[in-house]
DNA sequence: TAATTACACTACACAGTGTAGTTTATCCTC
DNA sequence: GAGGATAAACTACACTGTGTAGTGTAATTA
């Protein structure tokens, strides 16, 4: 028999994004200690048995989750430094960049799982951390770039870059994470990253 | 018959006192899902009907210990603003206090079991950084105070004693409490605080 | 035919309790 | 001050109840 229809997949297929999308919910909210197989089961309006069919243990379930969240995450667009313009404008454009991985409903809620709902397993937490670390070196190296040009005054890019992602993430990451705030608004974004370049600029431009 | 030593505290302190240690390092640990009453009983070397006899309940032993470690926070002795005095100056007596705070084991225990090992019960965790929030709004006072002063240009006092303190937090708190990573050293302090405030007065200062 | 389901079931960990016996501190008497 | 009675706290241990990970199976559905 053929499918009903060329767009929905199949049964199974439809089963297993179900049970994922369900579990991302619970571990989000409830973490993983206290997240149980049957509430996923329920949640995902699948039997037990399915959801075990699917995966073999709530550990295994756990990781392909973190996968899943791992593979939503938009790929980052890197920002290559030009000198011939502004440095305020080009930074401007790093801290959007930053801002839309910020926004991002996956990466929040990936960021939650793996660190407040649980750090469960200091080790996957760690890999995790070393993961997204990489995804987020562009502003070093465009820091490094624009100091090897003499354009900014600093012995350190991988301490200042830290200090500007300082000046955004108290904002709009670190409150989002452990206290489940909202995303910061369009306005406050703006103002936080056109803030946070000026004092960066005051003090880091030659 | 009389204590065998005036130093020594009744058994039954010392016993609760083991209690209490013991679950405070289970729970730092372990988080408060993952800890078990048993386990706390054994490594406090207690047995567990004691542990019931002192606490009625984990719920209750784990709210005990929140203010346990509460208390144990030293009190933060506030700096009032000196018109006469330059802003580097108290800033870094400010942020020398921070970091007193953030060096302090009680206080990284608590956050670490209020928020990475948890975020158990939304409404404790709300609790919890509300009064942690008014323990730390002296720099919003003295930015405040140093504004109306007319010596540092801003309108909003709160966002700009928050880019300070993300300053600091990227470094000295935020590793520390969703990493487990160890303090700062003291150069590194010195370093994370003095770039901080000139950064922060090269933008900020009249 | 392959996946899903209901359901019954195992095994285990854990919060919390009840009890009977032992230890520790205090107090009273000599 | 020594010594024994007394009360309070501690301990071992057995036990209840519950929640949950994970499995096996026979029937149902796509």
């Amino acid at each position: 028999m053929a499918r009903h229809s060329p767009t929905a997949p199949r049964l199974t297929d439809r089963k297993r994004g179900a049970i994922i999308e369900a579990a991302i919910d619970e571990f989000r909210v409830a973490g993983y200690e206290t997240t149980s197989m049957d509430r996923i089961a329920a949640r995902a309006g699948v039997s037990k048995r399915t959801v075990y069919n699917h995966f073999p243990s709530k550990e295994v379930l756990f990781a392909q989750i973190l996968r899943h969240l791992w593979d939503a995450i938009a790929g980052s667009d890197t920002v290559v430094f030009h000198a011939d313009r502004p440095l305020r404008d080009q930074l401007l454009e790093l801290l959007a960049q930053k801002f839309r991985l910020l926004n991002d409903e996956a990466f929040v809620s990936l960021a939650r799982v793996a660190i407040a709902a649980g750090i469960h397993s200091p080790e996957r937490a760690l890999d995790m951390v070393a993961r997204m670390n990489e995804r987020e070196e562009g502003l070093t190296v465009w820091i490094r770039a624009a100091a090897a040009a003499g354009r900014l005054k600093t012995e350190d890019p991988l301490f200042a870059s830290h200090q500007l992602e300082g000046l955004i993430k108290g904002f709009a990451f670190w409150p989002q994470i452990t206290l489940a705030q909202a995303p910061l608004d369009a306005a406050t974004q703006k103002k936080v990253a056109e803030s946070a370049v000026d004092m960066f600029l005051a003090y880091y431009a030659c």
